[in-house]
DNA sequence: CTGAAAGCGCTAACAA
DNA sequence: TTGTTAGCGCTTTCAG
């Protein structure tokens, strides 16, 4: 690892000039031609900053503290952590991740991150929910992920469900079902008014009637795979809208028993299906993904806006592609929004 | 954030002291009278060690480098990083994650680690298999996770197949089932050998014998579905131990479309099957779950022993629970093995 | 325009 | 037994 000094040595100057220069503070502090010498040795050195001794005078570390709450054990987490690590790393931070799975060591992993100078914070949750942001993380730059903030204080990122069920319920119609059922979730989530509204903009736009009796909500056990096998008696609907792939199984359980194959007698779109539907069923599947990694990704974004209060300039000078600015919206098809304290105050 | 400065001015000693006591390194070199004085107001002020200074000087930053090479989209990473933060966090360290999804960034994302100051990797692939170490890493103390090193240089925690096979294999022996049917993988995958080697030793330790007949190897798609139904048909198992949950499913399916109950009518054990089964099968499932949890958690604090060289004293006091030594060996009926130089050398 | 000097919080020789 | 000093790699006044 060379370091400001050697490059000072080699090039006949101080390291202050160095660091100036490096640090693109030059202009009309430095004449050129030495700033360019500078530039020169720096590079056929390879010099990189140290990070960590940077920061004990400016105290930014360009660390992120990732604190998840017992979501690593999901097969969600990954995704998230994914994005985040990608935006990270092409706006030149790194992540410290950290699970807590009470409360009770959750004050502890903070401090414990802030002792390692953590510029903001990443706060994840399992599934969007309502959730209190933990004191001291007050006064540090937040975003919440898959989460929404009581106070309307901090920004978030959340599934867009109601785009998600009317995608989903789209896709159905675009396949032309003639009588679409919603299998939904009996347990109170935010997510399921979302999908439901979705459904019903999707079958009204396609001039297509609501019917209460095709949507079901059944429970995560017990009399759940019955109550679908009713919906096939009683409707036999020809396309299904599933909240998740425990609903799905219960759509392709019954399909199996009589006989129908999915993707030509009876068509489903499920949100989330995990590995076995795509794996197994790959030509029939239709699945809506829930954006895990972007949410991750553009969570990062913001929380990097929030710490610079700027576009960012990139810290990897070999990073060619034009960064987007970090406030940019997030596509539409990308199912998930970001709400910001300003658009929380216009609610 | 109170700093060893404070301490010392408040104990009316000198910085120095004060880091002798609070690293333990008095004994013989501070009179017990002034070391208890500053223990106290350490503990008075609240004071914490800056473990980025502290790297300064040490060149030890008690942080962790976690690389994982495209892991991170699939369910299983969530379970490696976390375990791998457990054990991190009891021992006073820091996780750095990282992903890669070529071989394009990995170089530089190594090199933005060890910027860090990392005291050592983890490096985890996705799923079993021979890995070449990148020679950035050659010089550090190294895990891997979920992987083999090729050349046996290097320590790493892997699943233990036979292990996974034999488990499998005896709860269906343990239901009861009479013809067993082993469904693997067609492609070739380190963990079949290990599976197979594992459900052949269950059944001959039961006295039942080995059928060819009754394994069957199939592919992650197209006839898949037939295969299965044919052993259904040819020899009607009444157990069925499956590589994955994709294979899985084709037995559901199966059982499904001839109106059999798993659970009642024929056994399934699966490995690693998905939220899914676990959500909608509550009852009749039989899993094996694949240790990604143990294999993180393992692999660091081996890492940590390779770093350290020694026991952990714990950096936070306030951990009262005594932690078993860092090379600990790993419970039995975890399912995963730690290859280290040594019992390399030896094979 | 450039360099010397101080200091971020901490550790480690070396004196006293 | 304790304090002084130097320095880790970097930023940032402040003189020159």
């Amino acid at each position: 690892m060379t370091t400001m000094k050697e490059v000072a040595e080699r090039t006949g100057v101080s390291v202050s000039t160095v660091s100036l220069v490096l640090n693109d503070r030059d202009e009309g502090r430095v004449k050129p031609a030495i700033a360019e010498q500078v530039r020169a040795t720096a590079k056929r050195l390879g010099y990189r900053p140290n990070p960590l001794a940077r920061s004990l005078r400016t105290s930014k570390t360009r660390i992120l503290g990732f604190i998840s709450e017992g979501i690593a054990a999901t097969p969600y987490a990954g995704g998230i952590i994914l994005g985040a690590q990608d935006a990270a790393s092409k706006l030149g931070y790194m992540l410290l991740t950290v699970n807590t799975d009470g409360n009770s060591d959750e004050a502890r992993e903070i401090a414990t991150l802030k002792r390692y100078g953590v510029d903001g914070f990443l706060y994840a949750k399992m599934s969007n929910r309502f959730t209190d942001v933990p004191k001291p993380l007050h006064d540090y730059p937040l975003v919440l992920v898959d989460a929404t903030d009581r106070t309307g204080r901090y920004a978030s990122i959340e599934p867009d469900e109601t785009l998600i069920g009317y995608d989903a319920t789209k896709r159905l119609i675009d396949a032309c079902c003639a009588s679409i059922a919603y299998i939904g979730c009996s347990e109170p989530m935010l997510a399921q008014q979302g999908r439901l509204e979705g459904y019903r903009r999707a079958l009204l736009e396609a001039g297509m009637p609501f019917d209460e009796s095709l949507v079901v909500a059944v429970p995560n056990n017990g009399p759940a795979l019955q109550t679908v096998t009713d919906l096939f008696e009683r409707r036999r609907p020809d396309g299904y809208f599933c909240f998740n792939d425990a609903r799905a199984w219960y759509v392709y359980e019954n399909a199996a028993r009589r006989g129908l194959v999915v993707g030509r007698d009876v068509s489903v779109v499920g949100v989330d299906n995990h590995r076995v539907f795509a794996e197994t069923l790959e030509p029939q599947l239709t699945t809506v993904e829930l954006p895990h990694y972007e949410m991750g990704y553009w969570a990062t974004r913001k929380l990097v806006s929030l710490i610079e209060g700027r576009e960012p300039d990139d810290d990897e000078p070999e990073t060619t592609a034009p960064l987007p600015p970090l406030d940019a919206s997030i596509p539409a098809k990308i199912h998930c929004t970001l709400i910001d304290k300003q658009s929380v105050a216009q609610r």
